[in-house]
DNA sequence: TGACAAGATAACTGCATGGTTATGTAGTAA
DNA sequence: TTACTACATAACCATGCAGTTATCTTGTCA
């Protein structure tokens, strides 16, 4: 039985990548990581993150837009949340895989 | 104790960034669930999805270039593999997170 | 040698996207 | 109302990248 994704229609397929895609961002990780312990406003990841309050917008409406964060409005602020917790052990699936391949390589050459 | 990615060099962040990009494309995606079960050739990926050989060979050049792959050659043909079957359980979570929260929007609509 | 087949690569095109600046849109408070 | 703050969005620019066609490079076989 397909234990893993064996057969994907085109759409399934356009959302799993979409998904990566917008992992697949320096500062969109940066953002999930500081979403990984509370929520967080606007203004607090501006002042976190050394861009423009219009650039973190923009990467934030690209996670909410593809389910990775929720969104919560309150008076004049705006808070973001992880949606899912389960990207944090994907990253460190990653990382992991990378980690790996960069101590195997370093036999070799050693 | 940092179980997840908490605090990451830049530099790891980008390599991060790097795969879940390559993984972040319908066509790499299908190449890779065609080489879920086994080994291929970069003739017979071409002959299973319907664009260019150039293309496909682009392509795999990606997913190698970021560790996703491994490359061998034998006499005229070339054989692409899986380097780390870790990145299906990465597909399956993010399927199942997509499907759960579709469900969740159609309970919410319902 | 030459002919051919499998892949890689170069050059190009069009579209997507990260970043910026400037402006718009709530919500609050006087 | 006006003024201010937090955030979103529009317009724009430069870069990246998926796809194409055409051209290498490499290996096999006559």
């Amino acid at each position: 039985m397909p234990k893993s994704s064996k057969v994907l229609s085109d759409a399934t397929l356009g959302l799993v990548a979409q998904r990566f895609r917008a992992m697949g961002e320096p500062m969109r990780l940066r953002l999930l990581m500081l979403l990984q312990e509370n929520e967080r406003t606007v203004s607090d990841l501006v002042a976190q993150l050394h861009t423009s309050q219009a650039n973190i917008s923009k990467h934030l409406q690209v996670l909410t837009a593809c389910g990775l964060l929720a969104r919560r409005k309150h008076g004049l602020n705006v808070f973001y949340a992880i949606a899912d917790p389960r990207i944090f052990d994907m990253c460190d699936m990653v990382c992991g895989s990378i980690k790996q391949q960069h101590s195997e390589r370093a036999k070799h050459l050693g």
